[in-house]
DNA sequence: GGAGTTGTTTAGGA
DNA sequence: TTCCTAAACAACTC
């Protein structure tokens, strides 16, 4: 499920647990999860220690903690996190639970997709500070999408917009998203995009970036009418624009939708 | 029962 | 060396 909107509202579900200790952390079972964290030095750090913050960046959660803790969670497919009851008991899938006086603080993902990393230290660890600047950010510029436009040059776009390293917290449907509203193909190679056809698709990546997280982002409500996201999942769906049956094929290893019409080959 | 899934990592070939 | 693709990971739904 999780995409960059989707990553910022689980991020937000832990909020009302800011500000207040933890007084027991359970973890559930063996876990590819929690690959490389030493899961008993982690759990001896967030005993007894506040949550005092936490951001997003693309699919990536930093948690904060007093004490010097750091605790990473990458959502995979169908991570999500959640709040329950104080003393809650963990269910098959869920992985960590961060118990404290009013609520527990809970991690689940039954495909196990997703990730946990932890780190001792005063400064955000190296895995976090070292990301890549956001699609919304002032660091996007016009320079950098041209950047990277030209070094994967052969890269089918739909692929392009997948790659973490350049467009953190893009993911399938924003993907076809984005290619749909700049009208783009997604198999046409990025290197092939003339000066308009750059701008517009950094124009479109950031507009769907900073509408989602308005939206989804606060509480998962809908973005706006007209986008493709309201129509891609159903088969036999039809362009909101031109009212055409939407194509769907396997581009970048993925299933994409585009509109065979709006995003005609260039 | 088989196919498909909103993500990442890795192996292997070009 | 660099880049790209397909498979693997695992559990659930249709």
């Amino acid at each position: 499920m999780p995409e960059l909107a989707e990553v910022e509202y689980f991020r937000r579900q832990w909020q009302p647990g800011q500000g207040a200790v933890v007084q027991q952390v359970l973890v559930h079972g063996n876990k590819r999860i929690f690959r490389g964290v030493d899961v008993e030095r982690m759990q001896a750090a967030l005993s007894g220690a506040k949550l005092t913050g936490s951001e997003t960046r693309g699919k990536q959660m930093l948690f904060r903690f007093s004490g010097g803790g750091w605790l990473g969670i990458h959502l995979g497919m169908t991570g999500e996190l959640r709040l329950e009851p104080p003393d809650y008991k963990p269910g098959k899938h869920e992985h960590l639970v961060l118990g404290q006086s009013r609520r527990s603080l809970v991690f689940r993902d039954p495909r196990l997709f997703g990730r946990v990393r932890f780190a001792i230290s005063r400064e955000a660890p190296e895995w976090w500070a070292t990301l890549p600047p956001a699609v919304t950010s002032d660091a996007f510029t016009l320079a950098r999408m041209r950047a990277i436009l030209h070094r994967r040059g052969r890269a089918p776009l739909k692929a392009l917009l997948l790659m973490q390293p350049f467009f953190p917290g893009i993911g399938n449907w924003m993907a076809d998203e984005a290619l749909w509203q700049a009208r783009l193909h997604p198999r046409r190679a990025a290197g092939r995009l003339d000066e308009k056809e750059a701008r517009t698709l950094r124009t479109v990546l950031r507009r769907i970036c900073r509408t989602s997280l308005r939206t989804i982002g606060v509480d998962w409500s809908d973005p706006p009418e007209g986008w493709l996201l309201h129509v891609r999942w159903k088969k036999g769906g039809h362009c909101p624009v031109c009212g055409l049956e939407l194509e769907r094929a396997q581009v970048g290893g993925r299933t994409t939708v585009w509109c065979g019409r709006c995003q005609a080959v260039k």
